[in-house]
DNA sequence: AACCAGGGTGATG
DNA sequence: CATCACCATGGT
């Protein structure tokens, strides 16, 4: 029996395309496919906020309850934001429903240094690129999981570049190489302090600031993380009069960053 | 068909 | 430390 349950401040969808992660991706108008830690899981929108999740009990409990971090209170999360914020509000209005999810931290890394100077699309098409090339299959689909630090730490660099990574194909190798041999232990980094594990993802060549920002915030679950992107950058810039508004944004400031995100391109979109 | 994309690096003031 | 050209491909 595929677990069933009610669901506050949750919207599959709209994770979806948040931008956050690039594997879920639609199977009818209400669910979604993604794969992440070896597994297979779909996400049906029942309506009335039930949802079914497609998948073994113990898998839910195992892993998807904590990848979609369904056991935090998005609700008070958005109640107790900043006061007096009134693009915040707007944000949080317009993005509702979308969770921070608890990505496996070498995909994440994976993922963000190729996503550098690409449109979500384009960097979904590459990651699946990658999977389907140098993953392991899933059980449950055709689709296969993201490649291990291993495999991909034995390309060559021609081998890589056929999955349209360009230029970051030496950052993905060189990432692969540091973890693949244990210079780069990321089981063990999440228990670092921020700071720490902030100059440790910052030491891999390829990564900077906003991507290692974004495996901290989508990787290690540190919701504090606030990453300055393009769209960050405008909104700052426009809205917050160049002053950064996350040092107020307490420990969820990453939540608040992503509505903001959210919102900000969307609008940009809509123009168009 | 130009133009730009959830940036980073290395070289120069 | 701030700035800047350049990076290789794919989507629009």
């Amino acid at each position: 029996m595929p677990p069933e349950l009610t669901l506050d401040e949750f919207d599959p969808r709209k994770i979806m395309e948040s931008g956050q992660c690039f594997r879920m991706k639609p199977l009818s108008a209400d669910t979604v496919e993604t794969v992440a830690f070896g597994r297979r899981v779909a996400v049906t929108d029942l309506g009335g906020r039930r949802f079914r999740f497609d998948c073994e009990p113990e898998a839910f409990e195992a892993v998807w309850r904590d990848y979609f971090d369904l056991d935090r209170d998005y609700r008070s999360i958005a109640e107790n934001a900043p006061a007096g914020d009134a693009y915040l509000a707007r944000a949080i209005g317009h993005a509702r429903g979308t969770r921070i999810l608890r990505q496996e931290p070498w995909e994440t890394l994976c993922g963000f240094i190729l996503s550098q100077r690409k449109h979500l699309k384009a960097i979904r098409a590459c990651v699946e690129a990658l999977c389907d090339a140098f993953g392991e299959p899933v059980e449950g689909t055709r689709r296969r999981a993201f490649p291990t630090p291993e495999r991909l730490a034995a390309l060559t660099e021609g081998e890589a570049r056929l999955c349209g990574l360009g230029y970051r194909t030496p950052y993905l190798l060189a990432a692969a190489r540091d973890v693949a041999s244990g210079r780069l232990d990321l089981a063990a980094m999440d228990r670092l302090p921020d700071e720490e594990l902030l100059s440790r993802l910052m030491g891999v060549h390829g990564v900077g600031v906003k991507v290692a920002e974004c495996v901290m915030l989508f990787g290690f679950g540190r919701l504090s993380r606030a990453p300055v992107d393009v769209w960050i950058r405008r909104v700052i810039d426009e809205v917050y009069l160049g002053v950064s508004p996350f040092e107020g944004y307490g420990a969820y400031a990453g939540i608040y960053q992503q509505y903001l995100f959210i919102l900000r391109r969307d609008e940009a979109a809509k123009r168009r």
